[in-house]
DNA sequence: ATTTTTATTGCGTTTTCTTGCATGTTTTCA
DNA sequence: TGAAAACATGCAAGAAAACGCAATAAAAAT
């Protein structure tokens, strides 16, 4: 195994397990201990961990670039989008934006489906290449390269004089009390006016983000007209039926 | 086996597998590990691999664009794209449409331009993902799957508020009297608009597209500030000389 | 067509890199 | 404080890379 290889994995490792213990490394890498030290020494000179007695530990928050998380085709996501597939029929103006989930549906999608898709994820338009019935329309804005959707003035005012039937929304993080939020104000901007403009909202979002909040508020909970989730909890699944919203499990 | 022919299936493996080692291409290419070695190298400097000891690594994530679908994804292409890089400098506003030559180019952009990309084509914003300091401007439309642009009134509307330095053409046919065309009405619409918003215009043409035209006339050859091509004859590059059109070869 | 020039390749040699081990030192924790 | 675990350091073997050189192939010029 390549050394750059090895650190890469153990970045990974780290990523996942917030902390890493020398010796174990040493054993799931097949490699001496020493080797493993030397990596982590390496790693942490160059400010990627930090390095502690026995191990060494995560710095900043888990970090996933798109691609990365394009590459994890995950069960979960994957079967989300499956459920999201009963509220999609023919004819229909569909709004979709961005982030792995969406992909994942839009990846399932008929061929045969006859409908208009508009989006602003270029990698969502370019996954429809295939579908020659639908019609793709793409929104257009400033690139934002870590989540992969156009943003922007240009992309609200593009929104206005679009009417859907269903807005399909990747969630970032939702809460019952605080709401849908994500990291980026532009980011919020854009999935507020795509509310707005659609007659009903759907929200894909893994077990993991329902009880989650970043920094800009979309919309209060109750917004969506169907959440979709899996394996939730029934305390929080009560949570958000309080609020009046169709928990899909 | 030619050289560039050996790099280009070093990149293609890599793209496949995300790490080669030297030893093992030897064997698989039938040529000296040096030789591999130096191949690699090169690819290295040029930023399209990441060199390790023993080996390399991908640099970005694995490319899947419609070009290599289409198994069109030639040498010519490549070296056109590399002589259109001397015309990108800092800080311009460069308006790129769709293709595959296109799709090379921004290939090839170096990692460290600081310019904005203006785009109706979202294969080519995708594949500015890792340009980290670039700004994408993606121009909405609809969705036109044969060549993955986006085209359409509301493009022609955007394109309307933009003003670029420079406009990347990519050529579909060409004719040095008839002048360059497209064979759908609506695609010729948005590359007139896109010239008309542009200072200086490239055009970039494989030698096979010199003396072809289509249904719907974009523009005259002489729009064009330079035509970049290769291996043309020479009396067909009198021709668009004539022309007053700067050819490179 | 032939010579000149240039580029590419493979080989032998030297240098550098990586890894694991031995040895001595430091840290941790009971 | 004392023993075990973790760590740093030096070293050696093996692998890979860099370097210089010569042979060959390709391209350009005559």
């Amino acid at each position: 195994m390549l050394k750059e290889e090895r650190q890469h994995k153990i970045l990974q490792i780290l990523n996942d397990e917030h902390k890493v213990i020398a010796r174990d490394l040493s054993k799931r890498l097949r490699v001496s201990e020493d080797t493993v030290r030397r990596d982590l020494k390496d790693l942490d000179n160059q400010g990627l961990i930090k390095r502690v007695h026995s191990g060494a530990l995560r710095i900043g928050p888990p970090v996933v670039d798109f691609s990365t998380r394009q590459g994890i085709s995950s069960e979960a996501k994957s079967k989300l989008a499956v459920k999201a597939l009963d509220f999609i029929k023919d004819n229909m103006v569909i709004l979709i934006d961005g982030g792995t989930t969406n992909l994942q549906l839009v990846n399932q999608l008929p061929k045969s489906l006859k409908a208009t898709i508009i989006t602003n994820s270029p990698p969502i338009a370019m996954a429809l290449n295939e579908h020659h019935s639908l019609e793709v329309i793409m929104i257009g804005g400033t690139l934002f390269k870590e989540s992969m959707v156009n943003l922007g003035i240009d992309t609200v005012e593009a929104l206005n004089s679009i009417r859907a039937d269903l807005y399909i929304m990747g969630i970032y993080k939702i809460d019952p009390q605080i709401g849908i939020s994500v990291p980026s104000l532009s980011e919020s901007l854009v999935k507020r006016k795509m509310c707005e403009v659609s007659a009903e909202i759907i929200g894909l979002a893994t077990s993991d983000k329902l009880m989650t909040m970043s920094n800009h508020i979309v919309c209060p909970s109750n917004s969506l007209t169907y959440l979709i989730t899996e394996n939730v909890k029934y305390d929080i699944k009560q949570m958000y039926q309080q609020q009046g919203i169709n928990v899909i499990d």
